[in-house]
DNA sequence: CACATTTTCGGGAACGTTCCCATTTTAACA
DNA sequence: TGTTAAAATGGGAACGTTCCCGAAAATGTG
């Protein structure tokens, strides 16, 4: 198994104890740190990490389990968490849960494992509120990103998704919009209600009537949004489309490309979460920027709170909405006059 | 620390030894069964992780580092992965070393204190001899992925990336092209320094004359792309550009379309990599595709032979060089007659 | 130099498992 | 029922650390 501190004791003429004092920091004598010294090098001696836990029973580590690790959108998230786990001195495992795990639920083990000392769950799918009810009684912590603080007691972190729309909205409908088309998110999931929500509220705020030729559902994806647009521009008549993530957007584009159509100067068009490629297509996409560091930060500093014992009550305070914002490119445009 | 085997034990009227006997899958008498099965329950007990790998010097975990975990590129290469750890039965967990870490030979660490059985690195960026000789001498179980087997006695997997530029060339040439433009990757990258030279030499193959002022550097970003392509621009002359990468590809391919230009009407280009996003692009991106879950798969194959003592020795054999293939789209074209 | 105080050190228990080995219980068979 | 074989069980050592506590050494003070 490689060599021990006994062996390094032996080597250096001194005690286990010793050594151990050592490697935590604490001060020896100058000939015992040299010899110390000599004989850790030379054994290329390393502390073994599972005995520690188990001693300690801390692992100063946490586990960020993302359902598709490799989206793009997820980067920011990941990044503000490993900023704020850094600081603290802590590691940042990933755990994907994609293909070989059911359900988040399964990564609870490993806090009650010990292989953790929190665990912060991302995620925009759904979750049911039984699964929330089960992070909330497990008393561990447990952080949530992708939650509209939807269960009390449980900290969670997310988007202001109908601020956004609002803000879409508003900004068509300041360019001289009044047909407004819009692409749908799945039902089930938590964000995709809450854009559909603002949308609609903030249409109606503005005076205008909403069309249900010109609302379609995808599934999120690009392929979807292809498919929704091609489904609204045979029902025709609105000039701006809001899709509600920017990778149904993007797939829009496409179809409204497809048609021989051009964006913006026949039809304006309108993404939500700024994800990396959106600044790419042609013509670069206008869209609401999720301030996705912020959020992992956010998490991370709450589950931190918890971890080390300063919030030893969660209360309604855990949950945070971020407000996110408009980023304008060249995507929209005045409507042409008729 | 929550209830352990020796509560389980006592409550169930029986010994630690028998709980633990029972909880590795050995069979009990059916009475004791069932008075476990309820303790374990009413307890809700969980063996602690870092006491079963102390003592079986075993983690049935294999570390995946990948320095950048949110690039959309390495998504196909982590599933491959996973699928086979799944299938012996090991869990994987990522690291990302883009922000906290330095290199990635830090992360042998993980394996020098038990923390996982294995390692794969996933990198496409430069590595140092040096590196590659520390890998090797550490005689831990470490599998490289975006390495042409440089290093004797290191499992290395990669694409065959000269082979992939051939295709390109080759499918250029066929389409009546003469006059092809390049923009190359940062030298130092591995990928990108066989690349080239597959460009390089399929060209000469084809009597095809490389023209200096058409081949760009770029650093594989879609800005870095995009600033080449105003380059070759400004030269001129060519009908269709190969860019090395699918990244570099969509940016160049904004930059000829503010131009006003058309591709494939005006100029074919051709991208590598097949990343999700070259498929929705407009026109979709011609390109060649990775195998990346094959890539993943063998990297975790050959890693796992090491890890179950399998391969004693590593030979040359553990060093694998998969086969690209042209994927055909729409943004290449016979060239325009002059 | 004697004594008190501080610093450094070493021994041993503990963490929660697994695994070996000896013992007890059960089953098999005459 | 007695004997033997097989199955089930319990006790204890071990894994490599940390941490407590008492002993030893070093330092300070008169």
């Amino acid at each position: 198994m490689g060599p021990t501190i006994h062996d390094v004791a032996r080597l250096a003429n001194t005690s286990k104890s010793t050594v151990s004092r050592y490697l935590n920091g604490q001060k020896v004598k100058r000939a015992t740190q040299e010899a110390l010294d000599r004989a850790i090098e030379e054994l290329n001696f390393h502390r073994n990490a599972n005995a520690r836990r188990l001693v300690m029973d801390k692992t100063n580590t946490i586990g960020v389990v993302v359902d598709n690790i490799s989206n793009v959108f997820y980067s920011g998230i990941i990044r503000g968490i490993e900023i704020v786990a850094g600081r603290r001195g802590f590691n940042c495992i990933f755990y994907s849960w994609t293909s070989n795990y059911g359900s988040e639920r399964e990564f609870l083990s490993l806090l009650y494992e010990g292989q953790v000392d929190g665990l912060i769950l991302v995620s925009f799918q759904k979750r049911t509120a039984e699964d929330l009810a089960v992070f909330r009684d497990s008393e561990y912590p447990v952080a949530l990103v992708g939650d509209h603080g939807e269960m009390e007691g449980l900290m969670s972190v997310d988007v202001d998704n109908a601020a956004g729309l609002e803000e879409i909205v508003r900004y068509l409908h300041g360019l001289g919009h009044r047909e407004i088309a819009y692409i749908a998110g799945p039902p089930h999931a938590g964000a995709s209600k809450y854009r559909l929500k603002g949308f609609r509220q903030s249409m109606e705020a503005l005076g205008l009537t909403e069309n249900p030729a010109w609302i379609a559902e995808s599934d999120w994806s690009n392929q979807g949004g292809y498919e929704a647009m091609r489904r609204l521009l045979k029902a025709g008549g609105f000039t701006a489309v809001v899709a509600s993530n920017d990778e149904t957007a993007i797939g829009a584009l496409r179809a409204i490309q497809e048609q021989g159509l051009s964006v913006p100067s026949r039809l304006s068009l309108v993404g939500f979460d700024d994800i990396s490629i959106s600044e790419w297509v042609f013509p670069s996409l206008t869209t609401v920027r999720q301030p996705f560091q912020e959020i992992g930060m956010l998490a991370a500093e709450g589950l931190f709170r918890r971890i080390e014992g300063e919030d030893e009550r969660i209360d309604s305070r855990s949950y945070s909405l971020l407000k996110p914002h408009l980023i304008v490119r060249d995507s929209c445009d005045r409507p042409t006059s008729i």
